[in-house]
DNA sequence: GTTGAGCGTT
């Protein structure tokens, strides 16, 4: 194809300036930074009905609306602009907003069959809506799956059913869940911005280059640096201009050529979880759950607040033993309706019945070590710490469970 | 070549 240079400007009434595009007649959004650095994407004002059109960037590269650049003048996008048209939304309120009922996230999926493929998978999963990504846990070596992997849909209804029941595949029952490691994640508190504008990249995979790497987080803002450890230990640094931008993207788990990759705060030393509890659960209070403030951390003490309800590191362990993993606990998902109607708190005690039918009767959640962790007086307490009705409902469902 | 509760990266 001949070189092909598109016309991009700032402002429509702009003098434009013309951008090579890439052989393949795309536009790479790193072209455009070079010119208009900080560009995160592209807009144009479409002839026949006179709005503005965005035009499509998966991983860095612009395409062509209907596959021709025409000779329309494209507008460059910035993120701040975003940010402006978010209302009176500011960056807190973003984190806030992305931690919100519609984020979908990995699923771990427990129980496959040894010979279930990631091709298995995607047909199976297939079937309850679009899968993004899957993948079959293997053993480095022998290439042997572990019998378990995870899935992502882009759906979060499709994320809802996939949750809420079993699921037969090459014939064993499996179970899909949210992962710990994302469960975890709630106490993180969105109010607490990060001071630092580089974030850390797990799980990458040897094939992603700095240039990728580069390419893909630009979308988000302008990226000052990309460092990839040698030799490959799964991982990368990416640092941002902004650490507004750095903060709303800790927490997520972001496809980069198929590959899931997880971001998080660049400079957590060992011991993750002490760390999330003593960061507090400030964000319940944000999300308007609960009147209490601040995590008992702040206090000297260890452990989480939830508006009245403390849960200490043991609880927290116990809540990640149990089959019902955080959720039960978790205001968080209390109170939001699915497509299917019912509260995820209802939801969640569906699956958990349906599990002691096929499971064995001494599961973790009513083992005698659990029981004693005192959820009883949690209970009380949150009745009379302004927790809203479907935590409470929550609780109550649960307490069969529990042996109360 | 085996297995069957778990948990992906610092």
């Amino acid at each position: 194809m001949a070189e092909l240079y598109i016309r991009v400007a700032e402002d429509e009434n702009e003098e434009p300036m013309e951008i090579p595009s890439e052989d393949d007649g795309t536009v790479l959004l790193s072209t455009v930074a070079a010119q208009f650095p900080g560009a995160c994407g592209l807009r144009y004002r479409n002839p026949v009905s006179q709005c503005m059109r965005g035009v499509r960037l998966v991983e860095g590269i612009l395409h062509a609306p209907e596959n021709d650049w025409g000779s329309l003048v494209y507008v460059v996008n910035y993120p701040k602009d975003n940010k402006r048209k978010m209302d009176e939304m500011d960056a807190a309120s973003a984190v806030k907003m992305k931690r919100g009922i519609e984020k979908t996230s990995d699923l771990i999926i427990l129980g496959l069959p040894w010979k279930t493929s990631e091709q298995d998978l995607k047909d199976y999963f297939a079937t309850f809506g679009e899968v993004i990504m899957v993948q079959v846990k293997r053993d480095v070596k022998t290439g042997n799956s572990k019998g378990f992997g995870f899935v992502r849909f882009t759906e979060y209804e499709t994320q809802s059913k996939v949750i809420s029941q079993r699921h037969m595949i090459d014939g064993r029952w499996c179970d899909c869940k949210l992962p710990n490691s994302k469960v975890l994640e709630q106490f993180r508190c969105p109010d607490e911005p990060m001071r630092s504008r580089k974030i850390f990249v797990g799980r990458c995979t040897e094939d992603i280059t700095t240039d990728e790497l580069r390419q893909f987080f630009m979308q988000y803002g302008e990226v000052t640096d990309v460092f990839i450890p040698k030799p490959f230990r799964a991982f990368a640094f990416v640092t941002f201009a902004d650490d507004q931008v750095a903060s709303a993207l800790c927490g997520e788990d972001l496809i980069i050529k198929g590959v899931s990759v997880h971001i998080s705060n660049a400079e957590p030393k060992h011991n993750n979880s002490r760390q999330m509890m003593d960061r507090g659960a400030g964000g319940f209070g944000g999300q308007g759950y609960g009147g209490g403030r601040g995590g008992i951390g702040s206090g000297g003490s260890t452990g989480v607040n939830f508006g009245g309800l403390s849960l200490n590191p043991a609880m927290m362990a116990a809540a990640l033993q149990s089959s019902w993993g955080m959720m039960g606990m978790l205001a968080n998902q209390q109170g939001q309706t699915n497509a299917a109607g019912t509260t995820a708190a209802g939801q969640a005690s569906a699956t958990r019945d349906q599990s002691q039918a096929y499971s064995s009767s001494n599961t973790s959640y009513s083992t005698p070590s659990s029981a004693s962790l005192g959820w009883a007086a949690g209970t009380n307490s949150a009745s009379s710490s302004g927790f809203s009705s479907g935590f409470g409902t929550s609780m109550e469902s649960k307490s069969s469970g529990w042996g109360m």
